[in-house]
DNA sequence: CGGACTATTGAGACTCCTCAACTAACGTGG
DNA sequence: CCACGTTAGTTGAGGAGTCTCAATAGTCCG
């Protein structure tokens, strides 16, 4: 399940144990608020070009061969594969702090689009490595956050087995609700689509749709607007997330 | 969707890009023959401990907290997560070479129980977290490794949202089937029973049975007893593994 | 040769998917 | 500032597929 080394720093740093989605979601307020240190952050972005995109735009596509590593700095990022009968699969929404850029064979594996504007940094693969091979706490950094988007991944797959849509739908509201510790306002901050969210879940359009009106009927969940959600059952909403 | 940093390295090495599926299933026969060099290996094997472990047997549990990580010697273990009602859901299969114990604040968050006989590496998370902190090299395995756990779990994503059982049975068998390239027997070892099969592809064991039924009745796979199987034909097999 | 477990097969209910139409929101331009 | 057009999202009806429950067949043990 997941492989790790691990290794507690700071309070609250995640153990490298595998588990890596690369899905940025939910997670943005579960990740470490510092990961790096100031000369490391320094010398990152050294290395790195600042790019700002509109939103909808081509990062990388599946296929393409394997030249800088992205991490983004403000917006949102849709990591997604398609298929031959135009089916997509959204495997990872990354927010900022996220890195993305999954490669084999020297080759990205997901095509990346923006969602929302976004600033990026993109940096060379072999300087990156270069780097973690010679700043082993720098690279112990990036085991920890690889190891964060393997268990976002695990997380996703068990998501994905629930055979029911509201439950589904319930996981990723979950997934996206701030930290009950930092933040006291419950608002839960959707900026993508309705379409990626079930592309994300694997989900028709219409399912989610249903879901949701269901949440909001049994006054579970209210949705302001489209793309923002509001807790209002706790106890309603924890039990259908827990649930299988 | 996957994060990374990279590096060629000796022929077929695999980037950084975070993508892990804490699943060692089909993969293999993908993942690289020597992650280590003799002296990394012995080095790491100083830390561990050996234990043989009959099937069935529990490695440890979720919720218990973290000592070791683990790396398969020999055998299969699986690594899953149980709800309130429940149902199982499998996150991986670790095969040989695979490194598995994921936490988060230090408890482990899945299940590992052996499905056969298995020969287990214990090495204490402190001292693996040491060794990494010393040894840039080995810690960009575990980096790589780490990596192709993600990539797995987006893999194991992408077929959890598939909506036919026959298609998510065809993609199974083809993480596991050897790489063409290596072995030149075709046969496709199916250690795990079929319940487990269908806890990690998110089906009853019913639809797990009636889609495999239904590829040999079409005489696109041919099962012989109940551990292992054969692809019949290959382009029958392919266009249905693509498929969605 | 039995017995317990695992897997297969069958019948009905339920849920989601597909197709289609309608409504709402957003952006542009007058 | 309002009107229109395009895109995004909601709602409805019917069909396909899986899930559940139940019973049968097969396999691995002792």
């Amino acid at each position: 399940m997941a492989e790790r080394s691990s290794r507690r720093q700071t309070p609250t740093e995640q153990e490298l144990a595998i588990h890596a989605v690369p899905f940025g979601a939910g997670v943005m307020a579960h990740r470490s608020k510092r990961l790096l240190t100031a000369a490391q952050r320094r010398r990152l972005m050294a290395l790195a070009t600042t790019v700002r995109l509109g939103p909808g735009t081509t990062v990388f596509r599946e296929g393409d061969p394997l030249s800088d590593i992205f991490v983004v700095g403000e917006g949102l990022v849709k990591a997604f594969r398609e298929f031959a009968s135009g089916r997509r699969r959204i495997v990872g929404f990354l927010f900022p702090r996220d890195v993305f850029g999954l490669a084999e064979h020297g080759r990205y594996v997901n095509t990346a689009h923006t969602v929302t504007q976004s600033l990026i940094y993109r940096i060379p693969h072999e300087s990156l490595a270069a780097a973690l091979q010679r700043d082993a706490d720098l690279q112990f950094r990036f085991l920890c956050k690889v190891t964060e988007k393997l268990r976002e991944a695990q997380r996703q797959a068990i998501l994905l087995g629930r055979p029911d849509a509201i439950g589904r739908v319930a996981m990723f509201l979950k997934m996206l609700e701030p930290d009950s510790a930092s933040t006291r306002d419950p608002l839960i901050a959707l900026p993508m689509r309705r379409t990626d969210i079930a592309e994300y879940l694997g989900l028709s359009l219409e399912a989610v749709s249903r879901a949701t009106r269901t949440l909001a009927l049994r006054k579970i969940v209210a949705f302001v607007g489209r793309h923002s959600a509001r807790v209002r059952d706790r106890a309603g909403f924890e039990s259908i997330v827990a649930a299988a």
